[in-house]
DNA sequence: CTTAGGTGTACTTAGTATAGTTACAGCCTC
DNA sequence: GAGGCTGTAACTATACTAAGTACACCTAAG
């Protein structure tokens, strides 16, 4: 397993609010749109929120998008839904400090791991919200 | 959580065996530097072997490297000690085909997500084992 | 050829993350 | 004030991992 399906449900929320602005989206509904459960979506929608990517209210049905979503990266959506201090890489956590690799093999992985999440990342980074939804659009 | 701690537990065996080339390591011996179970340990050098990065005999001690440090990059280890078909992102698995974001999003995430993880194992073939391995050392 | 040590692997257990679900308090709008 | 919706807590089922136990089999050494 992986990277949570968080991403992919909030990636697809984000796309119907942007394909569907101005009407008012029930939980209800995208959850149908995604076929999963309403709560999930509202969890996901909370995480966004937090985020600062879109505003919802208690009680009010219609998230709306707190910017364009030519402004929201796919990576600042990975963030939103992912906790922060979960690295993508893990790492075994007590090697044996009396051994000279165990002693240093953490901190030379900690680097090469940190170059490929970058890499990960500023590709995410590379790619708005936007597009994806104009590409979703066009092959409708 | 994220990619299995097998992939760092693997390099340092790698590692481990590069820099005591020519003693003969017990899964017990390494265990005690990774500092968990031998049956891990064999587990692991088991999968390194059918991956071709090293070669074992049952019965005996002493995993052997199958070519040069030089020539394993890390995302041979990453794919050695990873299942084929486990994905880095996840997807919702049944979106609403009567909907037509639910009907097209899982193309358009697919793209991204495909070359976001192509990214990191670009980063991830740019580092050999070998490269891990003096950085290690010239820690020591 | 026997035996001690080691590997390879199946099976079990415990811990943890996730998705899904039920339930309900609280907030808006009409 | 009534209905509809959100936000969130709590619970369940599921899946994956790491760790550990057990044991059959192999090899090398004596």
């Amino acid at each position: 397993m992986a990277i949570s399906s968080r991403f992919s449900v909030a990636a697809h929320i984000l796309t119907l609010i942007h394909q569907k602005e101005g009407d008012r989206l029930t939980s209800e509904f995208i959850a149908s749109s995604v076929n999963t459960n309403p709560v999930v979506i509202r969890r996901i929608l909370g995480m966004l929120s937090k985020a600062g990517l879109v505003r919802t209210s208690a009680g009010v049905a219609g998230a709306r998008l707190a910017r364009p979503l030519g402004e929201i990266t796919m990576l600042d959506v990975y963030r939103a839904v992912q906790s922060e201090q979960e690295e993508l890489f893990a790492m075994h956590e007590h090697p044996n400090p009396a051994c000279p690799v165990g002693r240093n093999i953490q901190a030379s992985l900690d680097h090469v791991f940190l170059d490929a999440q970058r890499a990960m990342e500023a590709q995410l980074a590379s790619v708005t919200m936007e597009q994806l939804s104009l590409d979703v659009a066009s092959r409708a």
